[in-house]
DNA sequence: GTCTGATAGTTTCACTTGCAACTATCTTAG
DNA sequence: CTAAGATAGTTGCAAGTGAAACTATCAGAC
């Protein structure tokens, strides 16, 4: 067929439901909490993670630009909900974490994100949905796209380790 | 568990693939023919369908701001790939067809595109794939998404469809 | 016929974002 | 030590995009 119907291409078909599924989630973050996509992948990476990162590992492990993160984090850091930890050993670098503010607000976003989520999923069984995850892992591996499975280094130190790579 | 894994969370993996994935394809459409996405959005629609349609039709089906749509059209008709046909009946709107030279752009670039897909769900078996846009197409369901399979005037006329439910 | 409201498409404006250039800091070679 | 190159993060700028205002046209009420 030399034909291509976009509604059973992928690709179109990814971006259309990814940009559906963030729309309707923004509801929880941008109409009642003011956030924007990347200030809440910055809140979402400090939150989930128990040790303080850097923003280069925030941009990284959720594949958003430098520049992106750190005007996300500048805001969050006004509005009191990120805090900079300097790093005594490395001053270019500071460690991120979220304030106590900050993890209370990330606390209450939670459980509403989850039921969004939960609301766009239910239209898939149990073992769909388990399914569904599965292949989407595939494609992420795939893409050489970071999974959380990998040791953090890989991420934290993407181009060290490039670098050791290279000289071993 | 109070705490959200940004890495399972389908959210924020459906917005990184998507994007990922867009980017992966954009080598074809923009490096090559130097088109952006809405472009390629609109030469997509009209290239598959076989009678011409409006800029709404386009914008609706593949859920692109009508603005978006306008100015991509605009770039495409100075382009000499894309030309709008007068509609004697209702002159606010204008059929639009791919010109012959917009005809020869789309069908050289079906393969590429076709080819780069192939080469990101190589990941998966035939069966994982199949299953994988089975449940594409049941999440683009579960979000009231057109899918191809529905009535086109279902796409086309979404608004009067709305204005006979509310009327019946 | 005119008036009102709806609709297709365009344009203006404000905002976001990615790229590239920049600053400050660190590391390595000599 | 200094010089050169790499790196973390910031910022200026240009391009893209959505919302809203706008233009032109149509449909219906009267």
């Amino acid at each position: 067929m030399k034909n291509l119907n976009l509604f059973r291409f992928v690709p179109f078909r990814m971006n259309r439901l990814a940009a559906e599924i963030s729309a309707a989630l923004s509801v929880e973050y941008r109409d009642r909490y003011g956030l924007d996509i990347p200030e809440w992948r910055v809140i979402a990476t400090l939150g989930f993670r128990e040790t303080p990162c850097t923003a280069q590992f925030v941009s990284e492990s959720t594949h958003t630009h430098k520049s992106t993160i750190s005007r996300a984090v500048s805001t969050l850091i006004e509005r009191g909900i990120v805090e900079r930890v300097e790093n005594k050993v490395d001053r270019r670098e500071y460690s991120l974490r979220l304030t106590r503010e900050g993890r209370r607000l990330y606390l209450s976003l939670i459980p509403r994100l989850k039921r969004r989520e939960a609301e766009i999923l239910s239209c898939l069984t149990e073992a769909e949905l388990r399914q569904f995850e599965l292949l989407l892992g595939k494609l992420e591996s795939g893409l050489s796209l970071p999974t959380g499975n990998a040791p953090a280094a890989s991420v934290a130190r993407s181009d060290a380790v490039a670098k050791d790579q290279a000289r071993g």
